[in-house]
DNA sequence: ATATATTTACCGAACGTTCGGTTATTAACA
DNA sequence: TGTTAATAACCGAACGTTCGGTAAATATAT
């Protein structure tokens, strides 16, 4: 159910997003959203955004973190569980859809919250690559940049190659050099 | 009046924004913007797409190929111009609000192109620096995503240092090594 | 120069549609 | 039977758009 709320809100963003849409995904009517989410379409929203938010922590923050795997295969394998999250480039980030809409808007603490986590999550995989701390934020916020901005340059040049290269890319900046 | 509902666009996503405020931001009522306009919202949206296209390439591109000026002037110039561009990082990209909204939009080809250039105008320059057609290209790409992901990362933090790094950084690209 | 015709710019009011949300009723199930 | 889940019907408000008409500006003709 939250799957297909995610899949509207990540291609139309929120206000792009209609209550009917939603019902459809679901096969509920309208009406019935509303017993489920009593307040409503933001409601609706911020579950999607936490449950992704839940997905990302279980499977790429844990894998990042992982004591039982050498640096190397954390990053290999959270990188991978971050291409399937994206759909290989094919599937636009939540955070994006919903950051660039209606001005200041409801969902800012919550990105900012999501955001920071990423850059927590990369920062500590730069450590066990016995990077400094200064230096590991300095590349894990770059790595937030190559996500974010391959995405969007993927989309825009209809060009999915450009995500899937970007993630190749981040590999190297920990491994090699 | 373009500048106007740029802002209002950039801020808000196509369906975001309501004729009311684009109303609103001209001081006209809404029905004389369809004296202007006959087609409507998204002629409107046409227009500010096209209008900063030809600042992009007025200022933009015709910095970065200015044969009178060295390699590096064109290129410290050219990311000025950027900078002005996108507010030094308080700005989000118009072509980022257009592309996230209604799945397979109407703006996909206006968009496509818009970026092509911008990887052209950034080819250009590595070509300057001596680079071969292949890595000035490689390179221009990885510049529009540095570009598109720290504007929406800087957002996300609330951090517009991240983007102005992040012009410094890509001057660097070019300039060292 | 003056009067008339034509075009341009603008606006109030209303259109049909869709929006997010509510209420009253029915169906399911314990 | 009593509680929960689902729905049909409906709501006011806002949406993008259209239209009839007015005022201002421009062109034409005398």
């Amino acid at each position: 159910m939250l799957n297909g709320f995610a899949k509207l809100f990540r291609e139309k963003g929120y206000e792009g997003t209609s209550l009917a849409e939603l019902a459809e995904a679901t096969g509920l009517k309208k009406a019935s959203l509303y017993h489920r989410f009593p307040k409503g379409k933001e409601e609706m929203a911020k579950a999607v955004l936490l449950n992704v938010n839940n997905w990302v922590e279980e499977h790429v923050f844990n894998t990042l973190t992982n004591e039982l795997l050498t640096p190397e295969e954390r990053l290999k394998n959270g990188l991978q569980y971050i291409k399937k999250l994206y759909d290989n480039g094919n599937t636009p980030c939540l955070l994006q859809a919903f950051s660039m809409q209606s001005g200041i808007n409801i969902f800012n603490q919550l990105i900012n919250d999501s955001m920071s986590y990423w850059v927590d999550a990369f920062t500590n995989i730069g450590l066990a690559f016995d990077l400094s701390q200064s230096v590991a934020k300095e590349k894990a916020t770059q790595v937030l940049i190559d996500i974010q901005g391959s995405l969007i340059v993927s989309r825009g040049c209809n060009n999915p190659n450009i995500f899937i290269d970007t993630l190749n890319k981040i590999e190297d900046i920990y491994t090699k050099k």
